[in-house]
DNA sequence: CCGAGCTGCGCG
DNA sequence: AAAGCGCGCAGCTCGG
C-alpha cells in the first residue's frame, strides 16, 4: 500500500521515517542512514509522491534541493501548529493548544541545522526527533478533524506548507539579476562609484549644495536632530525632516536636500554594498519567511526583498535565451473582500476590468482616484481626510462588503478575535490592552485613561478590520503559488544546452518561480516555454479563486507581461 | 562597545 | 494634503 504521509525525524544516529496511510494509520517504520536518506526520499517521492511531514522545512528541504531532489507536497509542523493552536475554528480543548516545545520556535528559526548534520542541532529549540513529530502530527490532524470546518483548515495548512516549499525553492533558484545593469543605474543616479567608505560624486555634490544653502559648511545632514536644528536656524520651520513636510516649504535648501535624501536612500539601501552582499552568480537570493507576518503574509529577513525598489527593477534581467513572466493581481484585496462578503455588487464592479473604474461607473464616487482612496480607506479604517469622507459613499453602494470590514473592526475594538476566510485567527489583545479597557469602564477612571482606552480600542479595530482582508488575500496568493508551482513542474526541461540558465539548482532548468511579493510573482522561463508558463500563471490564478471561493462570481485578472526585464512600464 | 529606540524611507 | 493596514532596514542617538 502506498504511503499517503511520511513523517521524518531524528532517531538515534540516523533518520527515521514513519509511513502512514491517508487516515493516519501506520503502515511501516524504518530507519535510514543519513547518507542513504536523500536517495530514499527521491525514490519514494518518485514512486508514491507522499506528503512529507517534517518539523520545519528549512531544516530539511534546502539540503535536498542542493542534491537536485524536489518534493511535490509537505506538511510543515511548525507553520501549521502556529495556525492551528490559535485558530478560532479549532476546538478549545484540542491538544494542539497545550503549550509545548513546539511553540518555542513560533517565529522562524535562525540558521536552522540541516538534516544531514544533526550533531550540530543541539542548540535547536524545535523538537526534531521522530516520535515528537509523529505525536505532533497526530495532534494537528485531530485538531483539524474536530474543528468546525476541516475542509477549510486542510486547505489552509496545505497552502501554508506549499508556501514553505516555494520559499526554499525561491531562495535556491534566486532572482536573475544583472550586476552590470545595477552598477549602471547606480553610476547614472549617484555618480561614479566611490572608493571604499567614500561618498558618490552626485551625492556629495547635493550635500555641498545643502550645506551652502544652510550657510554651514560642516552641517550634518544624516543626523535628523542636527539637521532639524540647522533648518530652524535658517528659518525653515518644520516639525520633522520627512519628505512630505519639507516639500511644502519654500527655501533654497529644500530642493538639494530632497535630492540628497533620495540619493542617500538608494546608496545605503541598495547601493554597491548591497550588491556585493546579496547578489552572487547573477542571482539575488533574499531569505523569505513564510507566515512571518501575523496576517499570514510572508516576511523577509535580509536583503530587503519586501522593498525591491522600482528604481532597480531594470536590473532584474532574464538569462540569455530566457524570459521573465512578471505578473501581479489587480486590486487583490478588494476582490477578496467582495468574495468573502458575497457582495455581488462589488464583484460586478470588479469583473473583467479595473475594479476602481467599475466603482466609478456605479456613481458612488466622481473619479477613479476617489474610488481607490475610498476603498483603501474602508479596508484600513480611515476616519479623516478625503478617504474618511468618501467611505460612507461606498457603504451605501456596497453594504455587504463594508459590513464585513466594519464588523471585523467592531469585534477588534471589543477585544475579540477575527479570522480569515480559511481560518487563520488574529492574536488576542495584550494583557495591557485588556487591563486598560477594564480600567476605563470603572466609575473612577480618569478622563485621560478613557481617552487612551478609546484610542487603543480604535487602533485594534483598524488592525482586525485589515486582518481579515490582508490575511485572506495572503491565502489566495498562497493558493496561486501552490497551484502554479505544480503546473510549472509539469513543463519540460530545456534540453538545449545553449539555453541553460546561468546558475541555480537542477529544477531551474525548467520554468520556475523566481520571485514572490504579496500579490506579484516572477517566473523565469526559457523563451520557447514562456507562453506556456504565462498560461500556467493565469490558470493558477483562476484555480486559486475557485479553490477559496467556489462558484462565487469573482475574478482575479492579472497584469502580466513577458519580458527580459522586470521594469514597470 | 553594544543594544534598544527613534526617524525616515520604500515595498505591498 | 499625507491619513488608515502590514512589513524591513539603515543610520543615528543615547543609556548601560
Amino acid at each position: 500500500m502506498s504511503p499517503f504521509w511520511v513523517v521524518l525525524g531524528r532517531v538515534e544516529g540516523a533518520v527515521g521515517a514513519v509511513l502512514l496511510d491517508r487516515e493516519g494509520e501506520e503502515l511501516e517504520r524504518l530507519a535510514l542512514d543519513r547518507s542513504a536518506l536523500p536517495d530514499w526520499i527521491a525514490s519514494t517521492e518518485h514512486e508514491h509522491g507522499p506528503r512529507w511531514v517534517w518539523n520545519d522545512a528549512p531544516a530539511w528541504y534546502p539540503a535536498l534541493l542542493e542534491r537536485g531532489i524536489r518534493v511535490s507536497r509537505c506538511h510543515d509542523l511548525r507553520l501549521c501548529r502556529i495556525i492551528l493552536r490559535t485558530s478560532a475554528l479549532v476546538d478549545r480543548d484540542a491538544d494542539v493548544r497545550v503549550p509545548s516545545a513546539w511553540d518555542a520556535a513560533a517565529t522562524a528559526m535562525e540558521s536552522a541545522p540541516t538534516l544531514f548534520d544533526f550533531d550540530a542541532a543541539d542548540g535547536a529549540t524545535l523538537p526534531d526527533d521522530l516520535e515528537s513529530a509523529v505525536a505532533e502530527f497526530a495532534r494537528q490532524r485531530d485538531a483539524i478533524g474536530t474543528s468546525t470546518d476541516p475542509a477549510r483548515l486542510r486547505l489552509l495548512v496545505a497552502a501554508e506548507s506549499a508556501g514553505a516549499l516555494v520559499a526554499a525553492e525561491l531562495q535556491a533558484a534566486g532572482l536573475p539579476w544583472s550586476t552590470a545593469e545595477h552598477d549602471r543605474i547606480l553610476t547614472d543616479i549617484l555618480g561614479a562609484r566611490p572608493a571604499a567608505g567614500g561618498v558618490p560624486a552626485k551625492m556629495d555634490a547635493a550635500a555641498r549644495r545643502v550645506r551652502g544653502a544652510l550657510g554651514d559648511p560642516a552641517a550634518s545632514i544624516d543626523s535628523q536632530p542636527k539637521l532639524l536644528r540647522a533648518l530652524h536656524r535658517v528659518g525653515v520651520q518644520v516639525e520633522s525632516t520627512s519628505r512630505w513636510e519639507l516639500a511644502e516649504q519654500q527655501h533654497p535648501v529644500i530642493e538639494p536636500l530632497l535630492e540628497y535624501k533620495k540619493l542617500s536612500r538608494l546608496h545605503s539601501a541598495n547601493g554597491w554594498a548591497w550588491l556585493a552582499e546579496w547578489v552572487r552568480d547573477e542571482r539575488f537570493r533574499p531569505v523569505y519567511v513564510p507566515g512571518g507576518v501575523v496576517t499570514g503574509r510572508w516576511a523577509s529577513s535580509g536583503g530587503g526583498a519586501l522593498q525591491l525598489p522600482r528604481q532597480l527593477r531594470a536590473a532584474v534581467r532574464s538569462d540569455p535565451g530566457w524570459r521573465l513572466i512578471v505578473a501581479d493581481v489587480a486590486q487583490l484585496e478588494p476582490r477578496v473582500l467582495a468574495a468573502m462578503a458575497r457582495d455581488t455588487a462589488l464583484a460586478d464592479a470588479a469583473r473583467g476590468r479595473d475594479l476602481y473604474a467599475g466603482i466609478l461607473e456605479t456613481g458612488a464616487v466622481d473619479t477613479r482616484a476617489e474610488a481607490k482612496i475610498a476603498m483603501l480607506g474602508a479596508m484600513y479604517g480611515a476616519t479623516t481626510g478625503d478617504s474618511g469622507r468618501l467611505v460612507p459613499r461606498l457603504r451605501r453602494t456596497f453594504p455587504r462588503a463594508m459590513a464585513l470590514v466594519d464588523d471585523a473592526a467592531r469585534v477588534g475594538e471589543d477585544g475579540g478575535v477575527v479570522s480569515t476566510w480559511l481560518g487563520r485567527t488574529s492574536p488576542p489583545p495584550s494583557d495591557g490592552w485588556m487591563q486598560l479597557q477594564a480600567r476605563a469602564t470603572e466609575a473612577d477612571a480618569a478622563d485621560g485613561e478613557q481617552t487612551r482606552a478609546r484610542r487603543w480600542a480604535r487602533d485594534r479595530g483598524r488592525f482586525t478590520r485589515n486582518f481579515v482582508v490582508q490575511g485572506t488575500a495572503a491565502e489566495w496568493a498562497l493558493a496561486w503559488l501552490a497551484d502554479l508551482r505544480t503546473r510549472l513542474s509539469a513543463l519540460p526541461e530545456v534540453d538545449d544546452g545553449s539555453a541553460a540558465p546561468r546558475s541555480g539548482p537542477a529544477f531551474a532548468r525548467r520554468p520556475h518561480l523566481a520571485f514572490f511579493l504579496h500579490d506579484e510573482i516572477i517566473v523565469h522561463a526559457p523563451e520557447s516555454l514562456a507562453e506556456e508558463a504565462a498560461a500556467a500563471v493565469r490558470e493558477a490564478a483562476d484555480v486559486a479563486g475557485r479553490l477559496l471561493f467556489g462558484d462565487f462570481p469573482i475574478d482575479f485578472p492579472l497584469d502580466l507581461r513577458i519580458a527580459e526585464s522586470a521594469e514597470k512600464t
